[in-house]
Order: C-alpha cells, then sequence, then structure tokens
DNA sequence: CCGTGTGTTCACGCGATCGTCACCTCCCCT
DNA sequence: AGGGGAGGTGACGATCGCGTGAACACACGG
C-alpha cells in the first residue's frame, strides 16, 4: 500500500530491500542515483525513503540537505557501511530520522520502516499532491474539493477521490477496475456499478458549466478518462 | 524547552542522560519505575519519551504497549542493554520509534532525540510565531488568545490550540487525526469526538459576532479548514 | 471540603453520502 | 438492421458523519 523510495546503487541490495518490503506490504521503488532519488522524492511523496550515502549523481549526505532545505518532509532511514558514531549523529543532525549500519537484518530494515510509516501519517489523507488545473477545472488536493471558473464544485469525499485518480493519469484510460481497486480498495468485480454511479454524480457536477463539453470520457469496454491538456 | 521523559531506573544514567539532554535544550524529567512513567506520560505530553526495558513497577515492554493501546502518540526511544535482533524488531513492531543498545554515545543519544522531537508530533511551542490577521479575527499565539473586532475570544488553551493549528494550514483541509495527534497527541481515534465538540465551542466563540458567516468550515468526511483570506 | 473552570465522553437526531437496483439509452458487432 | 451487452440515469434506503446539549472526570483555589 504505502510507497517506500529506495535510493541504493548496489542492485542486490536493492533488490533484497524491495523483496523484503514488498513482502510486509509496502510498495517499493528502486532508484540507482542520488539525483534521480531526489526528483521521483519531489514528485511522487512517498511515505517513507530508504538512503543509502554512497551514491552517484549525488551523494547522500546533499540529498538529505536539499530534501529538507526544500521542506521535504519524508522521513529518510539512511543505510551505510560507515557507521562511525560521527557519521550516524551527523546525519541525524541534518535531517535523517533513523541510521542503520550494513550489513542489518532485513527484519530491522522492515521494521524501522514500519516505525517511520506509521508515524508518517500526515501526508496519508491531506497535503500530499498539486493542483492540477486542466481549463477552467482546478482540482487541488489541500482542500480535497474541485473548482470550476473558480467556483467550488461541492464533491463529496468519494467523488474527489474518483476524480483526483484520474487527474494523476489524465490522457490515460483508467480501467474500473483501477480506480475500485484504489479507491474503493475491492479486488474484483462482477457487476459493479459502483464506479459508473460515482462517475454519473461527478460529471453532473463538473460538466455542468461547459455544457456540450465532458472533461471525463468513456472509453467503451474499458474505463474512464480525463482530459489531457495541463492549462 | 521541549519536554524529555526519561524513564530509567540507574540513576546514574539517567542523570547523564538528563545532563547531555538539557545542554542540548530539551527539558528532561526523569522517573525510575515503569507504572510512573506511564501517568506522567499519560498526563504531561512530552515531546519524546526514552524508555529502558528493565524497570520495575511495569517493564518497557508493557509500557511500551499499554501506551500505544491507549493510542499515545508520543515518539518513544528504546534504550536497553540487551539488544538482539529480535529485541529490536520486537520493540519497533510494538510501537517504539527508534532502538539504541547500551552502552551509547550521549551524542548519538541526543542526536536521535533531535529526530524524533523534529518531527514533533505537537506544536508544544506556541509562544513564537507571528499573529494572524484573516478579516476581523486576530489569532495571537504570544497572548495565546484570539480576538474578534479587538475583543478577546476568551478561548481556552486547548480551543487556542486548535485555532491556531488550523490557522498555520489555512485554505487547507485538515484532518481530525492530524488534529488529534498534533494537539492531544494520539495516535488512532475509534470513536472520538474530541476534536468535534472542541471545534463546536470554538464556533460558539469565534462565530459568534459576524452571524451568516463561520470562520471554521467542515469538510464532511474529512475534517475542518479554515477561511483563507489573509485578510 | 466544596464551587469553578476546563476538557472528555455520551446519547440523540438530522442530514449527507453512497451502494444498489431497475430501467433506459446507446454503442458495437455481425 | 438487429441483438446483446455496456454504460447512463433516477430513485431509494441504509449507513455514517457530525452538530448539539448534557453528563461526567479532574485539577485548582479558596
Amino acid at each position: 500500500m504505502s510507497k517506500v523510495l529506495i535510493v541504493e546503487d548496489d542492485e542486490v541490495i536493492a533488490q533484497g530491500m524491495a523483496r523484503h518490503l514488498t513482502a510486509a506490504g509496502f510498495d517499493p521503488v528502486c532508484v540507482n542515483r542520488g539525483d534521480l532519488g531526489l526528483q521521483r522524492l519531489r514528485f511522487e511523496h512517498p511515505a517513507v525513503c530508504v538512503l543509502d550515502l554512497m551514491l552517484p549523481g549525488i551523494d547522500g549526505w546533499r540529498f538529505l540537505e536539499t530534501a529538507r532545505a526544500e521542506g521535504l518532509g519524508t522521513p529518510i532511514i539512511v543505510v551505510s557501511a560507515r557507521g562511525t558514531e560521527h557519521d550516524r549523529v551527523h546525519a541525524l543532525e541534518i535531517g535523517a530520522d533513523d541510521y542503520l549500519v550494513k550489513p542489518f537484518s532485513m527484519k530491522e530494515l522492515v521494521a524501522r520502516v514500519k516505525a517511520a510509516s506509521r508515524r508518517g501519517v500526515r501526508t496519508e489523507s491531506v497535503e500530499r499532491g498539486e493542483r492540477i488545473e486542466i481549463e477552467e477545472l482546478v482540482i487541488d488536493p489541500r482542500e480535497v474539493q474541485a473548482y470550476i471558473d473558480g467556483e467550488s464544485a461541492g464533491l463529496t469525499p468519494t467523488e474527489f477521490k474518483v476524480l483526483y485518480q484520474l487527474a494523476l493519469d489524465r490522457g490515460r484510460v483508467v480501467t474500473r477496475e483501477e480506480l475500485l481497486q484504489k479507491i474503493w480498495g475491492r479486488r474484483q468485480m462482477y457487476r459493479d456499478r459502483t464506479v459508473d454511479v460515482c462517475v454519473k454524480r461527478l460529471r453532473d457536477k463538473i460538466d455542468r458549466r461547459a455544457s456540450q463539453h465532458t472533461f471525463i470520457q468513456t472509453r467503451f469496454g474499458v474505463g474512464y478518462k480525463l482530459e489531457a491538456q495541463a492549462k
């Protein structure tokens, strides 16, 4: 469920961590360069970040400093082969949340990732993500609301989630199964019209103004798609 | 500044920790029994708790379990002479935020306490901070009071904290969980109406004047939001 | 020891929300 | 052109969220 960003240049270790985190119910993403990791940290907001200190691109120290300077609050767990007291204290001082010395047990890593994600509740529901603007439609995750021509669309939480999910993949067709899975947490549907009804209500609210114009398009037999123009 | 609760039965170690934490700008409080520590954790809400596992009264394990079961969200750093992988993993699993094996360096302890308090579950220090003005509403952190048209609203400390928290993120929807965590230091809520009641009283006090006008808006199924206009 | 101020929990009730269903419309394929 | 199935639409009912008033718990000051 929760995403974990692994910034580690050793393929073997990264894969091992990913495997164990997956088994524990996390959704790990691996990156082998510091600069790439920083970019992904900025855009997709993972619940936790596991960071190696020795990295190509930019090293872990600069990674930490930059991330904190930019105000990114993601819990960061440093893993490193070097584990002198000075290293540990310094990393913690400049913004690390935890420090594990290699070699470490995967069990402990998983436990510490769990602990970090547990307390990082704050990005769970609100706050994550930028506003998305598509023509006169503005989708604001911070307010959990959408606006048309600056006027609130009065979306309910579920409606908003659907719209936001479509907006994250705007231009792409999103299947019903995907929506049902991500928003309702259901696995399979036999004849479930839940999504359809929700989309209808959504359309009633956001397509009302610009008549003749529908933001949410239907892909027959597949799913729904939100218009792509990023304004 | 920030209070740190030290639950440790060895006087010498406790005093050492207290001394170093004081030097680092913390306000340590020592307790030598588990049951007493738990009471103080419940009563005064420290920013961080440092917990030894071997204790008279109730031991650290039960301390951890009880605190978390009660929904107390204070970051807890476990320190222990026993440091097997199993111990560490288990402690983290049942709610510890960090685990240090004795003997440890005081520098590292301080660094980890800093890291834990940094991601501060709660906004302990209300004192610093600018006044926030929203139309005729003035929120003054120094006075711990709000004013409407220059007249005191007579807010209680808790009411003020809620208002201030909303004001810091004005325009953004703040979830109940977030408020409960930041102000009351609880992590999970089962069916807790504390926030609702507090908000009701807040509204009674600050919305009284400008009738027809509510500063605090409800986002159904999500949380509360304070009006955005910075005057 | 008892009022008072403050904070938390409880119980009730209304209204918002959301899933389901039935029926209708439209698309796609043959 | 017609049939079957996918999707749109409107309505209904159960549930849940939350406002509200009151009871309850607790520390403080006299």
